[in-house]
RNA sequence: GGGCGAUUGGCUCAGUGGUAGAGCGCUCGCUUCACACGCGAGAGGUCACUGGUUCGAACCCAGUAUCGCCCACCA
């Protein structure tokens, strides 16, 4: 921070409006804001001079939600405050369009779908009535261009709420996580985790979203308690004797035609007989050996499982770690495979599975209890339970597990030595607030597996590859081509690997794209890099990277921030950002989470239109980091009823004359007021460094209606001159003082209605939010004040006022006679203003009368 | 099952070792020369519960309860 910051001299001639008023601040001030580049970056500052903040890019396809005011107002007051700290803020915008949110919105808004298969339609041009029925095929190239083309509209509805809310951001630092920065930025970036080794594919068992046909990443899981049902199930331990039988029970019957083997404890001395031995499943006749394994729970329905391949993530344990066979039965569409497996070998057996093939796991879960109920191998009624069943966050059908060739980013999930790494750098870390780290660690020691990044969708970034094909048409997966660095961003399903012709696409001894796209996380977890210019803008990359702040929500702790913590470890080996500051949740009066699917969703620009900016901030603003807060209509009241009283109160402090000679200030009262807002100013830069900007704005809230109740009320008769030009000249220099850092301690929060005042009285057109914060050193003529001069005074004038409130008369009364007494230390802070509280309470003869050292301030008046 | 957070007046929330705070709402007043989009005054709480530490606990420690959330192998 070396930048100078200006505090231009308070014109002695301010515009005060006869009524001061809120109407129009907004469309004003942004309209300024934007033609004087206020928040425009200065890329001439260096590393130190500037402070970076990584912007959530918001989900555009979304509707615009209340959530989105309330966390975006807090980094903004984060910004505001360090700009006026005199650092230059790096405040970028994204927009994160890319994913399947955008991709159902196209389907349904346009009426068509992807068709990667088909070429690309330069003339394409949706329907004029999208019919969502049938919708139209199309190449992955035009699907695209549809996203793109809707996308700018949603775009557009996002900046107009951000620059009516009063984000101080850089409106030419934008990116999409689609445009071609961010797709050059995550292809080359996979490109160098490739050739660093952290990125591979695996051939492995995959969770499976049977909806959108796409594999799904350990991040976006959710556990939704689900009905299900124990069946009691028994193998015929051999194949003479189908009486003798072993009991297991499961939730999943249907897949009994892939069970690879029966599983128990080591030492569950009902089951060690068995280890070692095979028995036969029922109905399909298949031979499958009895196993050990820990993880097998002796208290968990018989205590003896059957492993399918493959039923739940603990199967593929058992597979991997028992080394047994695969067999499934499930397809990518979730139905079971319409051929007969070749393990599925009596007439009688194959019989059985022609009545499963081609059902979904629903329907062959009901068919396959009717099998077993007539071969007899069923024993009892279901037994019905409520169990939690894993589904993909954005899906509505239950999980399945799937045998596919996926990319995968290592993330620590398989190594320890990673993992320690990452934890670290988890420590390293400095959270807002602290105790959200917690969840940063339960997630990365609670993983289980790699970083599976790629996905069967269209509208993403696509991988960068391709795949030789050999003589038979059969793709090389181990060596496959790789574009060079000047060659990004590319789409392999048009682009030619280099040495290839475009007619050599798909033909034997040609070659292949990899079809797939990245996961969003894959993309997103590269914003620092991507805003920040990585590899594409060094010189601006060197002045914000590392970045100092992530500002973000808490529940994608374990996707975004952790992801962007692996990227920034594996390409820099450094945290992506120093500070992470961890947003709450806006809950609705029922203190349930707002989401538009409960239908309680407010729309932001109602509230802006009937309260105002600022009072839509400082509601936003009293939400503590990292607290759910309510969604509280009567809080915006009061910030627009602070707002306008700062427009009145500052309204009245300029018409009493402004006098900027700080060195007229002598009198006890006035340096009674200031050397309490010198603590505040104190206090409130404190808790700004440790982003707590609500405690902030609380200070300077509680400040300002002390001011205005207690100190102008005083003041006021002195400030007109009822007690000379000297005296005056005191309070209305203290008086503008104190505007002046008020309006700058407000001015985070509220930047319309401070910058409206901040025009009144300056005759240039200076910006109160490039005006420096305030400092001790301002105040520093009342650094030997008494603020008990005030506070002890301030009593008084309470009592007085209750005499009047008591008899029932107005403020204004004449007062005969008042008497103060109180320690002998409180009624002499209370002579120091004598005058001045004679004054303001309409006082005749004003007597003070110190009592014993614990006697309470009181007030006795008659009334004239 | 493991963990994190919350529990303060009717409501929304501050306070974090030394006599319970704010705003809203409520009651009663006031057309006070910045403000009726206002001003003043007042009522209202054994700070979830039980123990402990301490001269002293809303605050520190241990436990309990309720609510919310995160994580965990879904037989």
């Amino acid at each position: 921070m070396s930048a100078p910051t200006s505090l231009p001299a308070v014109s002695t001639s301010p515009k005060v409006p006869d009524k001061p008023s809120l109407d129009g601040v907004e469309a004003k001030w942004s309209g300024a804001w934007e033609d004087k580049g206020t928040y425009r970056f200065d890329r001439s500052k260096t590393r130190e001079q500037v402070f970076s903040i990584d912007t959530p890019p918001p989900t555009v396809s979304g509707s615009l939600h209340v959530g989105h005011v309330f966390s975006y107002t807090h980094t903004d007051c984060m910004a505001r405050y360090k700009r006026m700290r005199g650092f230059e803020v790096f405040y970028p915008m994204g927009w994160d369009d890319n994913g399947l949110p955008t991709e159902r919105r196209v389907q349904n808004y346009y009426g068509v779908r992807c068709d990667p298969s088909l070429p690309y339609d330069a003339d394409f041009e949706p329907p004029e009535k999208p019919d969502a029925k049938n919708q139209i095929p199309i190449s992955r190239r035009n699907f695209v261009e549809l996203c793109e083309r809707l996308t700018v509209e949603d775009e557009k509805a996002f900046e107009e709420l951000w620059r009516r809310m009063g984000l101080s951001v850089d409106w030419t630092q934008t990116y999409q996580t689609i445009d071609r920065n961010a797709q050059r930025t995550s292809q080359l970036a996979f490109l160098r985790n490739l050739a660093r080794g952290e990125a591979y594919q695996s051939e492995a068992p995959t969770l499976w979203d049977v909806t959108f046909r796409t594999a799904v990443a350990q991040a976006e899981l959710e556990d939704r308690e689900r009905e299900g049902a124990y069946h009691r199930i028994g193998f015929p331990v051999t194949s003479q004797d189908d009486a003798n039988r072993v009991f297991i029970e499961t939730t999943r019957p249907e897949l009994l035609a892939a069970c690879v083997a029966l599983v128990a404890h080591p030492e569950d001395e009902r089951y060690q007989p068995l280890f070692g031995s095979t028995v036969r499943t029922p109905a399909f006749d298949v031979e499958v050996p009895v196993v050990a394994h820990a993880l097998a729970d002796p208290e968990k329905g018989s205590g003896i499982a059957m492993i399918c391949t493959f039923g739940d993530l603990t199967d593929v344990t058992w597979w991997r770690e028992l080394q047994l066979p695969t067999r499934p039965i499930i397809g990518w569409d979730g139905r079971v495979i319409r051929e007969t497996p070749s393990w599925i070998q009596t007439p009688a057996a194959q019989g059985f599975y022609e009545r499963i093939a081609g059902a979904t796991a629903f329907t062959a879960k009901e068919r396959m209890v009717e099998i077993l109920n007539e071969t007899g191998h069923i024993e009892g009624e279901p037994k019905p339970i409520m169990h939690p069943v894993k589904f993909f966050e954005k899906g509505d059908k239950p999980l399945e597990i799937v045998t596919t060739r996926q990319w995968y980013i290592t993330n620590g999930g398989r190594e320890p030595e990673l993992r320690e790494q990452l934890l670290a750098r988890g420590r390293e870390l400095i959270w807002h607030p602290d105790h959200m780290k917690v969840r940063y660690e339960n997630w990365v020691e609670g993983l289980n597996g790699d970083w599976l990044i790629s996905r069967q969708r269209f509208f993403g970034v696509p991988l960068p590859v391709w795949y030789r094909l050999d003589s038979d048409g059969n793709p090389d997966y181990d060596t496959p081509l790789i574009p060079s660095e000047d060659q990004l961003p590319i789409d392999p399903s048009s682009d030619v690997p280099e040495g290839f012709t475009d007619d050599q696409r798909g033909k034997p001894n040609g070659y292949m794209g990899d079809p797939d796209v990245m996961d969003t996380w894959a993309t997103s977890s590269l914003s620092p890099q991507i805003a920040g210019g990585w590899e594409r803008d060094p010189d601006l990359w060197s002045r914000v990277y590392p970045m100092d702040v992530r500002p973000q929500a808490h529940e994608i702790i374990r996707t975004w921030l952790f992801s962007s913590v692996v990227r920034a470890h594996l390409e820099d080996d450094c945290l992506p950002w120093s500070n992470a500051a961890i947003s709450g949740w806006i809950l609705d009066p029922d203190r349930k989470k707002m989401s538009k699917s409960k239908g309680n969703v407010v729309t932001p620009m109602g509230l802006l239109d009937e309260y105002s900016s600022d009072a839509v901030r400082y509601w936003a603003a009293s939400g503590r980091p990292g607290t759910d807060t309510a969604f509280d209509i009567g809080q915006m009241k009061i910030g627009r009823r602070l707002a306008i009283k700062i427009l009145n109160a500052s309204k009245f402090v300029l018409s009493m004359g402004v006098v900027n000679d700080v060195s007229a200030i002598d009198q006890p009262l006035d340096l009674s007021m200031l050397a309490s807002l010198r603590e505040v100013v104190r206090l409130a830069t404190d808790a700004f460094e440790s982003y707590n900007y609500a405690r902030a704005l609380e200070l300077a809230e509680t400040f300002f209606w002390t001011f205005t109740d207690d100190y102008v009320e005083l003041v006021k008769e002195r400030a007109y001159g009822g007690q000379g030009e000297d005296a005056a000249d005191s309070a209305r220099a203290a008086l503008v003082l104190a505007l002046s850092v008020q309006l700058r301690l407000f001015a985070p929060f509220l930047p319309f209605t401070t910058e409206e005042v901040w025009s009144w009285m300056h005759d240039d057109d200076s910006s109160i939010h490039r005006a420096a914060w305030p400092t001790l050193d301002e105040l520093d003529i009342a650094a030997a004040g008494e603020p008990r001069v005030l506070e002890r005074t301030g009593q008084a004038l309470s009592g007085v006022r209750k005499a009047k409130s008591d008899a029932k008369a107005s403020m204004k009364a004449e007062v005969s006679e008042a008497t103060v007494e109180g320690t002998p230390a409180d009624v002499e802070f209370v002579s120091q203003a004598r005058a001045d509280l004679a004054a303001a309470g309409s006082i005749a003869e004003l007597i003070l009368v110190p009592g014993s050292d614990d006697a309470p301030l009181s007030v006795r008046a008659s009334l004239a």
